[in-house]
DNA sequence: CGTATATTTGATATACATCAAAACGCGTGG
DNA sequence: CCACGCGTTTTGATGTATATCAAATATACG
C-alpha cells in the first residue's frame, strides 16, 4: 500500500529530474526507433508517455525482444560499457521521449546526488527484472509465462496508476510469442485458455484488447500450471 | 586484439579501485554463501578469484541460476532498487571476495569520476549479458545453448588471460541445465555429442574437465544447429 | 470493398522431458 | 588397500508439450 497515490513516484521523479537537466524532447509513433544495437552510445531516454520493445540482435540474425518499458522506465543502458547501444528500441505506440546526454546527466549527479540514486535504482531494477525475465522463460510452461506476462503487465500499469481492467495488448501474437519464447501459434491458444476459463475477455471488437477482471485469477493460474497434477491419487491413498 | 596483456584491464581496475575504496576481504569455498535473496542490501563485492553462481528465486520456490561471475565481475546489483538481495549469490569454488560498502563507494565515486564509469559499465555489462542469456534461451535448441555456453565461458577465461584449452566445469550437469533452461540429461546427451563431433574432449578422469582444441569449432556449431538443414535439395534443383 | 495482415484452429511432427537403470567416480571406514 | 555407499553422469525407452504446417476466419487499410 503506497502513501502515495501509484503514478505519483514516477511524477516526481520525472519532475525533478527535468528540473535538474533539460532534456531533449520528442514525439514518437509506432515503429519509431530511438537507437539502434551498433550506433554511438551518448544518450539515456526516459519514456514521458507511450510504449517500447527493447530488441536485442545477433550476428547471425536472430532477434529478441528482451524487454518491455512504460511511462518512467529508462532506456540506452546497455549502451554505457562499449559506448555503443547493442539493441534496438522500437516505439509501439504513439508517445513522449525524453533525451539526456549521459555526459550531463553525470554532471548534474555530482551536484545532486539524488539523481544519482534514482539512475542506480534504475539500473539495478532493469538487472532484477531481466533475471526475472529469464526465470520465467526458464521455468514455466508455455501458458503460464502468457499468463505471468499479462500479469506483469497489469502490475506495471498499476504501478503507473492506470486502467487495469482493460488493456490493450499493442503487440502482435509474435512479438508476444519471440518475447516469451514460444510461437505465435502458442500464445494464441494459450489466450484462448485463459478466456475459456474466463480469466481473461477479449473486448468486443479486436482481439488485442483484454479484460482481466481479477488480476489475482492470473496468478492463481501460474501457480495452477507449476504445481500441475494434483493428482487425485493420494486421496485415494487410504 | 588488446594492446595490452589479456586480463591486464582487470587487474589494473582491481588495483585502482582497492587503492581508493579498502575492501573487506574474504576467503570463500565451494558453497559459501556471501548474501542471500531477502538479506538487508549494504555491500557490492568484486570477485577477485574463484567462481559464483547467482540465484534467483521465486516466491513459489522456483529457482534459477540467472548469472555465473569470474574474477573482476561485481556481485550485488540487484540489491540497490529495494534495498534487499534479490538472488544468492554462491561461491562454486575457492576464491577470494572483496567487499565494499556501497555508501563509501558512492563517496569515492564523487571524489573519483574514474570509479563511477567502472561501475556503470559494469552495470551496464551486466544488463547487456543478461539479455544475451535471455536470447540464447529463447532462440537456440539445447545443443546449440550448450555449445554456446561452452564458448562465452572460453570467451571468459580469455578476457582475463586465463588458459582455455582445458577447462573446469565446477557445475553439476543439474546446474548447468537450470542455467540454460533444460534438463541434466539434454546436457548430457548434448555434451555426449559435441565430444562425438570431436569439438570437446573430456580429460582421462571426470567428466567436468573439458578439452577445447579450437573455441571457433564451437561457434560453428552453433551456426549449424540453427541453420538447420541445409537440406541437399537445393542443390537437386537444376 | 477488396487485398494484405493477424489471428484462430486443427492435424501432425519433433525436440526435449520424463522415467528408469546401469556405470562411473569419490570419499569413508574397515 | 579394498569394499562399500552415495551422488553424478550416461544411456536407453517412452511420453508429451510445443513447434510446425496448413487452412479458414477475422480485421485493418487503402
Amino acid at each position: 500500500m503506497p502513501r502515495q497515490k501509484p503514478g505519483q513516484k514516477i511524477s516526481d521523479m520525472m519532475a525533478r529530474l527535468s528540473g535538474q537537466v533539460a532534456p531533449q524532447r520528442r514525439m514518437v509513433h509506432a515503429g519509431d526507433v530511438i537507437y539502434q544495437a551498433g550506433e554511438r552510445f551518448g544518450h539515456l531516454y526516459i519514456l514521458n508517455s507511450g510504449f517500447f520493445k527493447i530488441v536485442n540482435l545477433s550476428a547471425d540474425g536472430r532477434e529478441q525482444v528482451v524487454s518491455l518499458k512504460f511511462r518512467g522506465d529508462w532506456l540506452g543502458f546497455d549502451g554505457i560499457a562499449d559506448g555503443h547501444y547493442v539493441c534496438d528500441a522500437v516505439a509501439m505506440e504513439t508517445g513522449e521521449v525524453w533525451g539526456f546526454r549521459y555526459d550531463e546527466l553525470l554532471c548534474a549527479c555530482a551536484v545532486q546526488p539524488m539523481l544519482l540514486a534514482v539512475l542506480h535504482e534504475a539500473m539495478s531494477r532493469e538487472i532484477a527484472h531481466d533475471r526475472d525475465s529469464l526465470m520465467s522463460v526458464c521455468t514455466l510452461p508455455a501458458d503460464a509465462r502468457v499468463a505471468e506476462f499479462l500479469r506483469h503487465w497489469v502490475e506495471s500499469l498499476t504501478e503507473r496508476g492506470m486502467r487495469t481492467d482493460e488493456i490493450t495488448l499493442c503487440m502482435t501474437r509474435a512479438e508476444i510469442g519471440n518475447y516469451l519464447g514460444m510461437t505465435l501459434e502458442s500464445v494464441s491458444r494459450a489466450l484462448t485458455r485463459l478466456a475459456r476459463d474466463k480469466i481473461i475477455a477479449f473486448a468486443r471488437k479486436g482481439r488485442r484488447e483484454v479484460r482481466i477482471p481479477d488480476a489475482d485469477a492470473l496468478s492463481a493460474f501460474v501457480q495452477r500450471c507449476i504445481a500441475p497434477v494434483p493428482t487425485s491419487k493420494p486421496l485415494l491413498v487410504h
